[in-house]
DNA sequence: TAGATTGTTAATCGATTAACAATC
DNA sequence: TAGATTGTTAATCGATTAACAATC
């Protein structure tokens, strides 16, 4: 209805997903101290048509490209941090200390996404106290106090899954607007919460059917 | 140019990404004693359309679905079970048992979905010759030679970013034809070999970015 | 200048949704 | 039978790719 602002021009959901790769990727440009880089350079490199490459740059990037040379570095990476939010920490909780949890935990890179675990809480007596890789595991039951007086938004669910929809419905009570979600059963929110699976089983599941399916071709 | 054969009627990207949940939600219902159910009913409770449901059933489904009643749970089960492969066991290799790879190794849920990691491969002598979760930790340099004798086709690499690339290649000259990649770089490789890039950290990322835009579109 | 690269408009491709006849 | 559900064809929506004028 009223003129486009820049932030309604919209970006396709799977060029939301190409953001981080291009982002390392020219990362690792920068860090070999390359300045300017072209569009069809970057598409040969990370197997992408080279209009596609334009186009999404052109979807988050305020500064263009210059023809015959391409695009400074340094400018699009600070555009695409800023595009993606990578700039400002976001705080979210962990739900389940397993190993799935465990290991998200001692991940150190979610700080360059922007991202900050700020804790874990767990049911489990004997983990509930101690420390993994700097953050205490706290007992489930402080779990909505912590969120509310730290106005957190994020959680992640690694519990079972026959306890993750228990653990959902606290978790929306408490103030929680975005779930990522590792337990394997579909989670019932309202309608303002957003949820986002991950089935790392499934995924790999998948890769395995591709092969065979592009193997079966070969032989027609 | 021949006639369509079952295997060649072709299902959407998005459709395989969504078969996962379908099963998973069927056996949720199959467990619960569920033996017929309608497209409306799981559109419903997966929040999808219901025809987007039919079709997707009728694109992995050798049976059809009865009009005024619906599908059967079991034969669903076991047509997608079979489509995704889920029935026959594929074996794969992991590199790197730091906290990511150690994760994926007690990860329990594999078998289910058709896949064994038959063993981890690292290059610390610390950790190399030990146990997780049953699996064995072995040296790097016995990488080829497991991968050829066993005729392993896929591997899954876990190594830090700078890594990555060298394994990558050793595992093509192993005989690997599809790399589940959880470095965050963009891999090289031959044109036959498939290569599924997983982010974990760009993934939860992604999330709270749509968080903060649907917050900033309500306030519109 | 000539030529490589840019940004944008139009065409194509693919996936979802709507419409509707067929069925139990 | 009446009505809910099915499967399929057509319409819509969205994303990618091709074509091309503009630029340095």
């Amino acid at each position: 209805m009223k003129e486009k602002d820049q932030a309604s021009i919209s970006i396709s959901t799977q060029a939301l997903h190409r953001m981080p790769y291009y982002l390392q990727y020219l990362k690792k440009l920068h860090s070999e101290g390359v300045e300017i880089i072209a569009a069809p350079a970057i598409a040969e490199s990370l197997d992408l048509n080279e209009v596609q490459v334009r186009k999404d740059f052109a979807a988050v990037s305020k500064t263009k490209g210059k023809p015959r040379s391409g695009f400074s570095v340094s400018e699009l990476i600070e555009n695409m941090e800023e595009f993606l939010g990578y700039r400002n920490i976001d705080d979210a909780v962990l739900i389940g200390a397993g190993s799935l949890g465990k290991a998200l935990l001692s991940y150190k890179g979610f700080g360059n996404y922007g991202l900050n675990i700020v804790a874990a809480f767990d049911t489990d007596d004997s983990i509930v106290g101690s420390d993994i890789c700097g953050k205490s595991v706290l007992p489930a039951s402080k779990l909505c106090d912590i969120c509310r007086r730290m106005n957190i938004h994020i959680a992640i669910i690694a519990v079972p899954a026959d306890q993750a929809q228990a653990v959902c419905d606290q978790l929306v009570s408490c103030g929680i607007l975005g779930i990522w979600n590792f337990a394997p059963v579909h989670l019932s929110t309202p309608e303002n919460i957003l949820v986002q699976n991950v089935n790392m089983a499934a995924s790999l599941a998948l890769l395995s059917k591709h092969l065979r399916d592009s193997f079966s071709k070969q032989r027609d």
